[in-house]
DNA sequence: GATGAATGAGGGTTCATTCAT
DNA sequence: AATGAATGAACCCTCATTCAT
C-alpha cells in the first residue's frame, strides 16, 4: 500500500486537479456552464475524459470549484488592496481601483461568478451568497473603520457597503461591455468622488 | 427608445402570442432558462407543443421575448417614477425607491434579466445591453437634468448614472438573497443620503 | 467429479489469490455482478485495483471463480450428507434437509449460481450446466442406489432427480423470498412425504 | 425523414407501446438485461431512440414490462390448464404438461423470468415474487380442491403447491439446459407419478 | 508483485424541433 | 391554427483494463 506517487503529488502541489481545474476555467469562462462539455475540457487539456472524473464529481463539482477559485482570488486581491492604505480613505481608493483592475482582468470569470450569484439553482445561489459576502466582508470592515476613526459619517453600514461594491461593478460593467477599456484614474476617481462626497452641490442640501 | 413588441404584445388580440408569453414567463421566470422544458410550458398552459412554435421560432426567440418584456416594464417604471418627481432630487428619489421595489416585486424577473445581462452568449448579451442602456438612459436623463439646472454637481454623467443603478441594484439583491424585506423608506434614504452626500464626514475632506 | 480449484484456492499458501476470492465472494454475492464494480472489490480487501488483475484475468474470470467455489461447497455439502445415511432413504432425507440449510444459510451464494445457471451467457451457461450436473450426479447416484435395493420403485431416474432437487429448491426459495425461516423438520418431512409415498390418498388411484 | 410507420401506429390502437413492447422482449429474451442495448431495440423496430423514451420510462421500465406480460402469459397458461381439467387431479395433469409446454416454447422467457426473481435488486425481486405468487397461486388452488374432495392426502399446502412447481421448473431446465426436446408424453407422467403416488415401494414404508 | 492514475469506448437519457394529420 | 408522436443529435457519466513506476 506504499504511494510512490504521493511525492509527486506533493511537488505538484496536487497536480492533477490544479491543471484540470485551469483548462476548466479557460473554458468555463469563456463560454459559460451549459455551452461547455466535459468531452471540451478534456480534449483541450489532452487527456481523456475518464481523468477528469477522477479528480472531480462531475461538471458541476468540477465548475463549481472554479467559480469558488475565482471568488478566494478577488477576496485576495480586496484584501491585499485594503491592507496596503494608510488609512480608510485610501483603503477604500484602493478597494475601487482593485475591483475596477480584477473586473477587467478577469472579465470572463466574474461574469460567470456574477451570473451564478443571479442564477435560480437553490444550491449554487447559497455558495455564491457566501462568497459574495466574503467580498463584501472586506469592505464592509474598511467603512466600519472610517467610521470608526471619524474620517466617515455614520452611514448605514450594511447600505453603504453593498453600494460601494454595486457602483463599482455596474459600472465597470459598463464599460466592459461597450468594449471599452477602463481609465482607472478617471473612473476611480469619478466613483469616488460620489461614494466620498456625493452628487449634491450644496451644503444646505443635506438631508 | 420604442418598445412597440412589449405593448403591442400585451394589447393585441389575437391572444395566442401574448398568452403564450405569459405562460412562458411563469416558468422562464421560476427555473431559468435551462432549467425550463418546451413541453413544460405547453403543458402549463394547456396546449400542445407544435403550438408554441407557431408564433414563436423556437424557445429561445419565446424566451427573448420574456426578457425584452420585463425590461421593457421596468424601463417603463423608472419612466413613470422620474416623471412623478418635481425636480430633480426628488425624480431621483423616486427612482431609487422605484428600482427597489420593482426588484423586490419581480424578483425572479430580474434575476433572469441579470443572468443574461452576464451571460456570455453574445446575441443574447447585446440584447442585454441594450436593454441595459434604456434603463440607463433614463437615470442618465435625470442627472443631466440635476446637473444643468445647479442642483448636482458636475459630476461624470456615465460614472454617476452607473454608480447609481449599481448601488441600488446591489444593495436590493443583498437583502433578497437573505431573505430580508426591504424597509424601504429606510433603505432608499441611505442609497440617497450616500449618492447625494457623500459619505465623508468633513467638507475638507472633499477631493 | 474432482474440484481441484476449491481446494487449491482454499488450501494454498499463496493467499493472494484466496484472499481476492473471498473479498470478491463477499461482495458479488452480495451485489450481484453487474452492481459491482472492481475498484470496490479492491477497496474492501485494501489493495490496488492492479493487484487483483496480477491474480486473475479479469473481473469475470474472477467472478466465475467464485461461483465455481459456491457449487463446489453445495455438492461437498451434498455428498457429505448422502455418506452420513445408511440406507437410500435416510440419505435421501439427509440431502432434503441438507440443501435446506446450504440454500438457506448461502443465501446469496445460490442466488448468485442460479442467477447464472438461468442466464444467457452461452460461456457461463455451459459452466452452470456442469455445476449443476455435479449436484445432480449425487442426487442421481442415491435415487438408483434405493432402486437397486429395492426401497424404490423404478421410476425415470433424470426425472425423479431433478423433480426432488426442483421440490427442495423452489420451496426453500418460496419461503426465502417472503424472509419466513425454514422449520427444517417440518419442510423436510413435507417434501419427503410427497417424494417418496406421493399425494394420493387411495392406493387406488395410482396410475 | 418520412415517418411511414405512423400508419400502422394508428392502427394498433396502443399500437406504439405494444409495438416498442414485442421488439424489445424479442431482444431483452435473447440476450438478457445487460447485454441489450435500448439503441439496439430502436434500431431492430426501426424508430428512433427517442420514441422508445415516449412510451416508457426507461430501460427499466420498458424491461419490467417485458417480463411481466411474460409471466402474466403463464398465469394464464395455467390458469386456462387447470379449468380444462375435469377434477383436480386431471387439472394437476394439465398444469404439468402446460408448464412443460411453456417453459419449452418460451424458454428464454422463462430464463428472463427466472434470473430476475433469482436476482438481487430489491425492487425488481419483489416484483418477481409477486409475479410467482400469482402463478403458484393457480396450483395452490387446484391442490386445495383435490384435498377438500377427498382425492388427495391432507399434505401442507404450501409445500406441496412449491414442490410441485420446483418438480417441473427444474426438470423443464434439465432437459432444456442439454438441448433435449422434452417428450410430454413421458416426463409429464413421470412428473404426475412421482407427485401423485412417490417414489417408495411399499405402503408400508409410508411415513 | 504491487500500485493507482489514466484511459476511452460505450450507454442511458433529454429535449428542441418537425410535420403529417 | 392546432396537434403530439416521432426524431436524433448531443451529452454526462461509468468502469474494466492497462502500464509506467
Amino acid at each position: 500500500m506504499t504511494k510512490p506517487q504521493f511525492h509527486k503529488t506533493l511537488k505538484n502541489g496536487q497536480g492533477g486537479r490544479t491543471k484540470i481545474l485551469k483548462s476548466a476555467a479557460d473554458i468555463f469562462v469563456r463560454k459559460g456552464y451549459h455551452q461547455t462539455t466535459v468531452d471540451e475540457i478534456a480534449r483541450a487539456m489532452g487527456v481523456a475524459k475518464g481523468t477528469i472524473y477522477n479528480h472531480f464529481a462531475g461538471k458541476e463539482d468540477l465548475y463549481l470549484a472554479v467559480i469558488r477559485g475565482g471568488v478566494d482570488l478577488l477576496q485576495e486581491r480586496l484584501s491585499q488592496a485594503a491592507a496596503r492604505g494608510k488609512n480608510a480613505r485610501q483603503k477604500i481608493m484602493n478597494l475601487i481601483e482593485s475591483q475596477l483592475r480584477f473586473f477587467e482582468q478577469e472579465k470572463d470569470l466574474v461574469l460567470l461568478f456574477l451570473t451564478e450569484f443571479f442564477g435560480r439553482d437553490a444550491h449554487r445561489g447559497r455558495l455564491a451568497i457566501d462568497m459574495l459576502s466574503s467580498c463584501l466582508e472586506v469592505i464592509r470592515s474598511v467603512i466600519a473603520e472610517g467610521i470608526g476613526d471619524g474620517t466617515l459619517r455614520e452611514v448605514d453600514l450594511e447600505i453603504s457597503t453593498s453600494s460601494l461594491f454595486g457602483m463599482v461593478t455596474v459600472t465597470a460593467f459598463h464599460f466592459i461591455s461597450q468594449g471599452r477599456p477602463i481609465n482607472y484614474g478617471e473612473v476611480c476617481a469619478g466613483i469616488a468622488k460620489i461614494f466620498f462626497e456625493g452628487t449634491c452641490r450644496e451644503q444646505a442640501a443635506r438631508i
